[in-house]
RNA sequence: GGGCGAAUAGCUCAGUCGGCCAGAGCGCCUGCCUUACAAGCAGGAGGCCACAGGUUCGAGCCCUGUUUCGCCCACCA
């Protein structure tokens, strides 16, 4: 029990700190045995890692709360259920935030060395890692934090290394001097996938080359810096000028060297003038060129981004600078013929957001199409679902037009490659360590590669690697392949799909059965949500503010399966709302329960030893210690919803009773079916509905009287129900609201346990009451119906009105019993009494089968009275009309489903009759009036 | 240049198999501090479901086209 007293306004900071420890004691995260028929394949999950070195964002918060909805409704399901833990080492992003603190330190990262380097990373790595793993516990996520793993531990490098081995062995991985993606501010190789590209407003210019034969021709490029760089210029060989160019050759500008003139296909003959310089070293397009024609490829900027010695006069300048300087220079020679303005699509670093280099160098590669070519056919044959599905054809897309992975980075923060070179032949070896003899030369000398793996060359291993792959381990048998991953679809190449292919290649099996996308978080104008930008709350300071079971809440309703969310703070306060509702429902329940004495109350015995009095919550609290109480309830709870309520020891179930206990089921189902389609969202929704609107709004308002009322039998089964029907809530909530539900369960008598183990509520066919249904369905319409009219009539909140009542079926029984007693307490009647004609100088509501007057006395003018039921005749009329046209259509009467005519005739008649009532109160007012 | 998504109340969004009068939260207006809750209760206003065609007895939903916004992919210097 915490120290939240039920007499206060709901805290959830007072609430929700003790629980996670108390589930951690209770080692409710690791998985245990199935119950409750729960089939024999365990339920997993593979928490995307969080980069070690960041803070939670909203993002995770977002799709790592949905993957707890679903961990914590199979858990309670009774599947055996495990959802994995794990933090990645980040490469890049955690090696820039090591240098930037020993630059601030005055430190240079380079003169410190590799060792001491590394070193300091995991100095940081072991702080940073508690902080986020206090920020995944805030938010209550149930990781069975005892597998945790760090993909850049021992046994998760070893498997990186066996992977690699593998593939290397196999010529999957190889190595080559390939034009990459570079970032000199990073001064490493990239993927393709890290890069990304937005248009950009560019200048090009048009530079002349002069022939070496006299003349000069006119060459088009947004990069003249490069032109230090260039080895020929290319014009397409249907080009007319063709013939008279190729073979000629031009002096470069500025530089003085001569180079040819040659044709090559892939040059647009439209566009600029025609003529293209060739650069191979600098773009990717021109080193295929070069590739073509064995060109040289002379590389003229440094790994900072700076021009190097063969840009002669440029040398020393960064590339920007270079490109301002050549640009004067050129001008100053006449070479420049013209600029204009130009949009191109210009590629940045994802972390750091540098312009990326094209960049010649010696890089790792992974030959990706014979992995794709398994991942493809495992989605094509249905082994690997997407939600939404639509993301099937990004994947699929992707795969099919896939390219090798670069996988070398020049960093030290990272898996260093596996590949020791023989110092005396050069023979590359890949191996868990150094190798004590040459193969080739037996040489004993042996250099270990300088470069580390991409962070995902790791990444890519976690449906297994935690495992303990490649040894075979119990739980490798038991949680791979894993059931559910959720994540966003910004990540779909990155991890999704190389986990695909990781999985198949290695453990010839799919990672995970369904991959579920979340959507992307946006800020108010439509952005992606992000640290660089700023415009991402701080999920903690958000929970501080909200509660955790809050921000959880609103996260998970608010956000359907693949859409993008617009996520603004005051959404959270729909769940703070709820949270507070709960509580003050639950205080209402409990409290007015323990005033009566739990004894009287749930219909024990004197005996039972549950003191009564007025200190409610201590009450409470002693009352539950009592073990004959204790069982007494808990034998309920389990009677209620195993085999029905049973209804004679409990005095009899009321009207509102049987209705809730339906509306209840009828939730029951509905979660069910939304949890299975993976829609939590609309699980949410129909759990935020029941407990709001008809727990809170119709149910506890009907057993108000009850409850403080003297019928002993009466009083006790509201009692009970509202009590049980708080213990079922609370197992229905803890998925989505876990401390809040905790909370309560503890509270409530005869609950045993922890909820989140509790068995999930599952549909009782004996709860079904489709008469109460209807009956309390009439009730709340007629309900609404007076209140509007009260409203509309003016007549003061505190007055109660009398009604009286007719029944066109003449026996007034629908309206005479429990029925009238509801009516008369929601709409507020001092009296309700049977009549048989619309009595004078009276409003009048039409409903079900009859009418309701309310004599107007002096409350009201009659002109207001008569201009409502004008108005409600109008609306008649229209309803009518659309209905007569529509059953006068002999097509939809001839082809239209039998079920449905026969509603809309149904609804025709009662149309008929309403109008008709309605009518006649006029017609009687403009008598009387 | 290709592909995908979105367009529904003032705002943010649901709307599942085409079938009652299109819903929610927030905001707004009116009235209520009613013994769980003013973080609340009751009532209300507010909609050419982007536009134009089509299919159908019937369309927010299916088809075609258009417009606007967003995203992804792609080696046009």
């Amino acid at each position: 029990m915490n120290e939240a007293n039920l007499a206060d306004a709901y805290d959830p900071g007072r609430v929700e700190p003790v629980w996670y420890a108390r589930w951690m004691q209770a080692r409710a995260f690791t998985p245990r045995a199935a119950t409750d028929g729960e089939g024999e394949t365990p339920f997993v999950v593979l928490l995307p890692p969080p980069n070690v070195t960041g803070s939670l964002h909203m993002g995770h918060v977002l799709s790592s709360t949905i993957q707890d909805v679903f961990v914590r409704y199979q858990r309670m399901r009774g599947r055996e259920t495990l959802w994995w833990p794990g933090t990645d080492h980040a490469g890049i992003a955690t090696q820039k935030v090591v240098e930037r603190g020993l630059r601030q330190q005055g430190i240079e990262p380079r003169q410190l060395g590799r060792e001491e380097f590394i070193a300091r990373c995991w100095e940081w790595k072991q702080r940073s890692h508690e902080h986020i793993v206090r920020q995944m516990q805030r938010v209550g996520w149930s990781l069975d934090w005892e597998r945790e793993y760090f993909t850049l531990d021992e046994e998760r490098s070893h498997a990186v290394r066996e992977v690699f081995i593998r593939l290397y062995d196999k010529g999957l991985v190889y190595r080559g001097r390939y034009i990459t993606h570079w970032c000199p501010a990073c001064r490493t190789a990239l993927s393709d996938e890290e890069v990304v590209h937005e248009e950009t407003q560019a200048t090009l210019w048009t530079v002349r080359y002069p022939l070496v034969q006299g003349g000069s021709i006119e060459v088009a490029t947004t990069r003249p810096e490069t032109i230090v760089g260039d080895v020929a210029v290319a014009i397409h060989p249907d080009d007319p000028r063709t013939a008279a160019l190729v073979g000629q050759r031009v002096r470069l500008p500025l530089v003085g060297r001569e180079i040819p003139i040659l044709a090559d296909a892939s040059v647009d003959m439209e566009f600029g003038s025609g003529l293209v310089k060739i650069t191979p070293a600098h773009d990717a397009n021109d080193f295929h060129v070069g590739k073509r024609h064995g060109l040289d490829m002379p590389v003229v900027i440094d790994p900072d981004g700076r021009m190097n010695a063969l840009a002669g006069p440029l040398a020393g300048l960064d590339r920007f600078a270079a490109r301002d300087e050549i640009l004067r220079r050129l001008e100053a020679e006449g070479l420049l013929a013209g600029q204009k303005p130009h949009t191109l699509s210009r590629g940045t670093h994802d972390r750091c957001g540098s312009v990326i280099e094209p960049y010649l160098s010696d890089q790792w590669f992974v030959r990706m199409q014979p992995l794709a070519a398994a991942a493809i056919r495992a989605v094509e044959d249905g082994r690997l679902h997407f939600t939404p599905e639509r993301w099937r054809n990004v994947y699929l897309h992707w795969m099919h037009n896939i390219q090798d992975w670069c996988i070398s980075r020049q960093l030290w923060w990272g898996h260093r490659i596996p590949i020791y070179t023989c110092k005396g032949c050069a023979l590359m070896l890949a191996a868990h360590a150094a190798p004590a003899q040459c193969t080739r030369c037996g040489g004993h000398d042996f250099a270990q590669d300088e470069d580390v793996l991409d962070t995902w060359f790791s990444s890519w291993l976690c449906p297994f690697s935690p495992m303990g792959w490649p040894r075979v381990t119990a739980d490798l048998e038991r949680y791979h392949p894993t059931t559910l991953l959720v994540t966003g679809p910004d990540i779909i190449f990155f991890w999704v799909a190389r986990m695909v292919m990781a999985s198949l290649e290695f453990m010839g099996t799919v990672p995970f059965e369904h991959v579920l996308l979340n959507g992307i978080l946006r800020d108010g104008q439509g952005r992606k949500m992000s640290k660089s930008l700023g415009n991402s709350p701080e999920p903690i300071a958000l929970m501080d503010a909200h509660g955790a079971d809050a921000v959880r809440f609103a996260m998970v309703m608010l956000s359907p399966p693949g859409q993008d969310t617009f996520f603004d703070d005051k959404l959270v306060e729909t769940g703070r709302h709820f949270a507070n509702k709960i509580w003050n429902a639950a205080r209402l329940v409990l409290n007015a329960a323990a005033r009566d004495g739990w004894d009287v109350a749930l219909g024990l015995g004197a005996t039972a030893g549950a003191p009564a009095g007025a200190q409610a919550p201590q009450v409470f609290q002693a009352a539950s210690a009592s073990d004959a109480f204790t069982q007494a309830c808990a034998g309920m709870w389990q009677d209620a919803f195993a085999r029905a309520l049973p209804a004679e020891a409990l005095g009899g179930l009321r009207l509102e009773d049987r209705w809730i206990l339906h509306a209840y089921d009828e939730t029951v189902r509905a979660i069910a079916t939304e949890m299975q389609a993976l829609r939590a969202n609309e699980a949410a929704s129909r759990l935020y509905h029941f407990f709001w609107d008809e727990y809170c709004a119709w149910y506890l308002e009907s057993i108000k009287p009850r409850i403080y009322g003297e019928d002993i039998d009466s009083k006790r089964t509201g009692h009970v129900v509202a009590l049980v029907l708080l213990a079922q809530s609370c197992k229905l909530l803890s998925p989505f609201m876990p401390f809040l539900a905790e909370e309560l369960w503890s509270r409530t008598p005869g609950t045993q346990g922890l909820v989140l183990t509790a068995a999930f509520p599952r549909p009782v066919a004996a709860l079904r009451d489709a008469e109460a249904a209807e009956r309390f369905g009439l009730m709340m319409q007629a309900t609404g119906a007076l209140r509007t009219l009260r409203s509309e009539l003016r007549v003061p909140p505190g007055k109660k009105a009398p009604a009286l009542v007719h029944s066109a079926s003449g026996t007034l029984g629908a309206w005479s019993g429990e029925t009238g007693e509801l009516l008369m307490l929601h709409a507020k009647l001092a009296s309700l009494a049977p009549v048989k004609g619309r009595p004078p100088e009276s409003a009048a509501v039409v409903v079900g089968d009859g009418a309701l007057y309310v004599p107007l006395g002096a409350l009201v003018d009659l002109d207001a009275e008569r201009e409502r039921l004008t108005r409600e005749l109008e609306k008649a009329d229209g309803d009518l009309a659309r209905l007569e046209a529509k059953l006068a259509n002999r097509g939809f009467v001839d082809k239209a489903p039998a079920a449905v005519v026969d509603a809309e005739r149904q609804r025709r008649e009662q149309l008929i009759d309403h109008r008709a009532r309605i009518v006649t109160s006029l017609s009687e007012m403009s008598g009387k009036g």
